[in-house]
RNA sequence: UCCUCGGUAGCUCAAUCGGCAGAGCGGCCGGCUGUUAACCGGUUGGUUGUAGGUUCGAGUCCUGCCCGAGGAGCCA
């Protein structure tokens, strides 16, 4: 049987008394006859310290061996320690190694991202990595725990689909039984039927684009949550994306704001978003970015610097709304009054990060639906049981789409979206 | 897919006009009772991505290929 084990986030309550802390070696510093070990055991990080006279002969010598990553398990008393990183210091009493590590390749100095990428399955352990990690995991419970709260039932769509939810994009096709079959790029289309038994829905998983992006904002295999609401319009899906993602980041910017600050993460901005969120139509968009010099024709969609020029323009993310029905799936409601618009909007991120959602109201009507999937050229009988969702009962409705590792990149203030899943699917790389 | 830049020690990089292959870190040995990516002394470490070509001589110049990074388009 295992030994009682304290867990390094729980070390305050243990103050002056004798506990037993078992991980890994982060780093160590030699300086004769004492010895610094910081230990990390998956929940914290605390500073050891072993004095060469308060312990065994046994003890200091694994303590002067013991190697970068090493498993160790280290007994001592906790003591509140100022000159300490974390406040809190352990005074070993024993050290023992359960398996010395040799050669660990990441060292505490700098390294190219190709390396580090190599070895993502032991670069997660690294303090940074750590944190976005414990940052990605709390975006996602605030996800959950905002959705579930307001009225949303949590049903997952099918991750092997027979068709392109949207037709812009390239799909990974793979062999189901003898007939292709591809892999989610959303589940909005098993939304609507979803809303229709069920009034409020969100699907949250992976989801996967075989595009060929090689951005910093570009996963093949990403996170999406995709609310979905019967009776909801543009207006209605604007107030619910402004309050879920507010929640979303005060949450994380209170339980997290240790974990943000080893990444530098300067969070005034972020302590900024609260609703309401401002709102501005396409056609207004294009005006503000001509007059700000990043020329754009009315009918174009935007560009990363065009979304980073409007983003700049507010202190908060910022709607929007109404781009031109082009732009757009063919799913989206039309603006009665001006049918060349869609009743669409995209929620840009402030920084530069650009769009974290894109949502909108879908049409309700058989009609126009018919239409536009012969427009887009799509394979009508494969549509079939969606047009069914117009056919019986049809409402106005409406949803989004947030993408997970975009907000948790903007939210710990990465430079590229691979840092914020474990084992990032790119362009180029598919291992480890 | 396109544009730009890059590939030299385990890592991060340097190498002047084409002329002896270098440094810091890491590793190893030694020293140090307050280190935070410690410091000090010593030591170890090379098929210069790859295949050709030019040249008395190529890390350096030329051509093909491979790999990576940044950006674009597309999107969340």
């Amino acid at each position: 049987m295992q030994e009682d084990q304290t867990y390094i986030q729980d070390i305050a309550q243990h103050e002056g008394r004798e506990v037993t802390l078992k991980g890994w070696l982060l780093r160590s510093t030699d300086k004769g006859k004492l010895q610094f070990l910081m230990l990390r055991d998956g929940t914290g990080f605390i500073q050891c310290v072993v004095f060469q006279k308060a312990v065994s002969p046994e003890t200091f010598d694994a303590a002067r061996r013991v190697t970068q990553e090493s498993s160790l398990i280290v007994r001592g008393k906790v003591r509140k320690e100022p000159r300490a990183p974390g406040g809190y210091e352990l005074d070993a009493s024993e050290v023992r190694i359960v398996q010395l590590a040799q050669d660990y390749p990441i060292t505490p100095k700098e390294h190219g991202v190709d390396f580090l990428m190599d070895r993502r399955h032991l670069w997660l352990r690294s303090q940074s990595q750590w944190a976005v990690m414990r940052v990605r995991a709390t975006v996602v419970r605030a996800i959950r725990d905002w959705l579930d709260s307001h009225g949303f039932l949590n049903l997952d769509t099918p991750i092997l689909t027979p068709t392109s939810c949207e037709d812009t994009t390239t799909l990974f096709a793979t062999d189901y039984f003898g007939e292709p079959a591809y892999l989610t790029q959303s589940g909005q289309l098993y939304n609507e039927a979803h809303i229709m038994a069920f009034g409020k829905v969100y699907c949250f998983g992976p989801t996967f684009r075989a595009e060929k992006s090689k951005t910093r904002r570009h996963l093949m295999e990403f996170w999406m949550v995709e609310p979905e609401m019967a009776y909801a319009d543009l207006d209605d899906c604007m107030k619910v994306e402004e309050e879920f993602v507010s929640y979303i980041v005060q949450t994380t910017l209170r339980e997290r704001a240790y974990e943000l600050s080893l990444l530098g993460r300067d969070t005034t901005l972020l302590q900024n978003v609260t609703p309401p969120f401002p709102r501005i139509s396409y056609d207004d968009a294009v005006k503000l970015l001509n007059e700000k010099g990043v020329s754009i024709e009315w009918g174009e969609d935007f560009g990363a610097p065009h979304e980073t020029a409007l983003a700049e323009s507010f202190d908060k993310p910022v709607f929007v709304h109404h781009y031109p029905a082009q732009c757009k799936a063919f799913y989206m409601e039309v603006e009665p009054d001006r049918p060349e618009l869609s009743k669409s909007v995209d929620l840009l991120a402030p920084e530069g990060y650009g769009e974290i959602i894109g949502g909108g109201e879908r049409t309700a009507s058989l009609e126009l639906l018919e239409r536009r999937i012969a427009e887009h050229k799509l394979k009508r009988e494969a549509y079939e049981w969606y047009l069914d969702l117009r056919r019986y009962g049809s409402v106005p409705h409406a949803g989004f789409g947030l993408g997970l590792e975009r907000t948790v990149a903007w939210i710990c203030g990465l430079s590229h979206i691979r840092e914020t899943i474990p084992f990032p699917r790119m362009l180029t790389r598919l291992y480890p």
